[in-house]
DNA sequence: CGATTGATTTAAAGCGCTTTGGTTAGGGCA
DNA sequence: TGCCCTAACCAAAGCGCTTTAAATCAATCG
């Protein structure tokens, strides 16, 4: 059933019926109530391709999420997705996603400006210096970025949490519980929040006159493995740390597993802080959390993303929106004084 | 640019263009290679909008993640659908992805079909008795199912691994080893793959006459916190278990935190089979992986669901393509004989 | 009572493509 | 030379909506 069907049926035009559907103020309540009644009864939903190109309107955000090239697809973005699609489903948009990454990257944003399959698009996980930042402005599609490029000075939307104050608390912390030789499990090097966090690490070492070690920052992947590694190489040195600060609860759980097997008792032996998500699979909110953790919920930041993206689509003039998230720092299991 | 403006460019008819880029052999080679280059140098693409309207094709594809009504994004899903992505993008298909919780599934599945927003979709986690096949089967939605639904008799396109047989072979390498109190971790019961496992289960305990105890099958969400739950729980009955059998990675890492607190070693003194998907952020492929496992790559599952898919729209009147994945057990660290 | 107004409704154009149904020009063949 | 064929191109219709511009009709007003 098409709008001609439907309103050949109801003996009226289809100028009519449409506007009827779309609640415009020209027509009769009562024709109104008939053709929608009509339309339910029919289950007549407008073809939303042709609606698309009827109003130039894609009805559609894109998410574009990097995999580099160790092919790896981080659960926060599940959880990130998750929250956004709420946003989505409210104001009648669809979420495109798309897999890419680092070398395809530039030429997929610029086909999506190009052939219109998109409204706007979130920028995942940028990087320093990040190209995709430049060029959406360039395109003219309006976007919103998870996360911030400190390298960059133009203004741009975004939401991001305080990476580097978390870090800076959690760190302080650390010390103050007694610990000197803390080593920091952490994101990929390039990555902007990744940076963010080892500022704050290392400014609260330094504010103590505290040395960095030479091999207490590990950045990579935050997978399960990598987590484990880093953790085991670190307490195979000789001055092996006492705590451990981890960007991700997953590299956490590797952390773990490193500790355990090394015949160590977490919370006891070693203290561990990590950065928590909040992702859904892996809840950390037991009355006594089993991490001390700096949180913040990334499918919240998707929702309010998603948001914020529809907010600059429809009224594009506006100043760019930027939202700064708290992360608090929860004290759980997983730290304590250090052993002398 | 549109295509319009273009033809006026080269003094040629949208028709020729238009062919031209489709690569439509009535156009002159010599006049193709003009269009092309003016194509490419004004980064020219066809507005996807119109061409959907045009061709009557949405190049879409829809992916209805389930979300229970305890709301939380199974990391699967991401998996997945990166591996879903590839199939796409090299043939010219976007992916829409949308979250549903089951009351509003039908009703999103209507209005997917009714607006054309999409060619087809896949089915994932299919519940026992799912309604979404017969109604997608009403629809005529071309759809392919992650998955089976047993209880349904009727054709449809499928791709799915062995779980009966999986969990049969990995019960029985528990008992081989010994182990009469087996504990299974599995998935929320009202899904056909949990459902499956668990019969698989039954099946190689029976084959050797053992009892099934009473509490010895947990099932839920596929969580750290409820596998870690689960396994607390199995350890502090009377008879304790001396194996787990756990239907996923993440919940695995659950059961190994119990196994831990409990004051116990996992391989030594309690054995763990797991499910491993081969989620990109858990690897368990080290020489001697951490976990004793069944393995299946839902990441090639979602390729191939998605190619099937493809296929299956492009020509609908094949018969239903169905595709049975092996799931071979390979020894990891976590599995050893049983202490009497 | 004719003109004006406001509330409804409609015909038709337009969104930017694809595709149908031609048209044109040149070459081959008897 | 005249006819047919084919290669190459084009005008216009159509996809199913929204929206502009215009029409209709009853009510109102001077």
């Amino acid at each position: 059933m098409n709008l001609k069907q439907l309103s050949d049926q109801l003996g009226l035009s289809q100028t009519t019926v449409s506007r009827a559907l779309n609640n415009y103020p020209e027509v009769n309540e009562h024709t109104r109530e008939r053709v929608k009644l009509a339309a339910r009864k029919h289950g007549y939903l407008p073809n939303s391709r042709a609606t698309r190109l009827a109003t130039g309107k894609a009805m559609t955000i894109g998410h574009i999420i990097p995999i580099n090239s160790t092919e790896v697809f981080n659960p926060i973005f599940g959880d990130f997705i998750a929250g956004a699609s709420r946003a989505y489903s409210k104001r009648g948009y669809e979420l495109s996603l798309t897999i890419a990454n680092e070398d395809s990257e530039e030429s997929i944003y610029r086909q999506i400006a190009s052939k219109g399959s998109v409204d706007g698009v979130i920028v995942h996980t940028p990087r320093i210096n990040d190209p995709r930042i430049t060029l959406l402005q360039q395109l003219q599609l309006p976007f919103v970025v998870h996360g911030r490029d400190h390298s960059n000075q133009s203004e741009y939307s975004w939401i991001d949490m305080n990476n580097r104050r978390a870090f800076y608390q959690a760190t302080k912390l650390l010390m103050d519980l007694g610990h000197k030789n803390i080593c920091l499990v952490n994101g990929s090097d390039s990555l902007n929040f990744a940076q963010r966090r080892s500022q704050g690490y290392i400014d609260a070492l330094t504010d103590e006159q505290i040395n960095i070690g030479a091999n207490s920052i590990y950045s990579g992947d935050l997978t399960e493995a990598n987590g484990f590694n880093a953790a085991s190489a670190a307490l195979n040195q000789s001055e092996s740390p006492t705590a451990f600060l981890v960007s991700s609860y997953v590299g956490a759980l590797g952390v773990r597993r490193a500790i355990h097997k090394a015949g160590l008792e977490m919370g006891r032996d070693i203290s561990v802080i990590i950065h928590d998500d909040e992702l859904s699979y892996f809840q950390n909110d037991d009355d006594i959390p089993q991490f001390t953790a700096t949180r913040s919920s990334v499918r919240y930041a998707g929702e309010r993303a998603a948001m914020m993206l529809l907010d600059i689509i429809d009224s594009p003039d506006k100043a760019p929106l930027t939202e700064l998230l708290d992360a608090p720092l929860t004290i759980g299991a997983s730290t304590g004084p250090a052993k002398k």
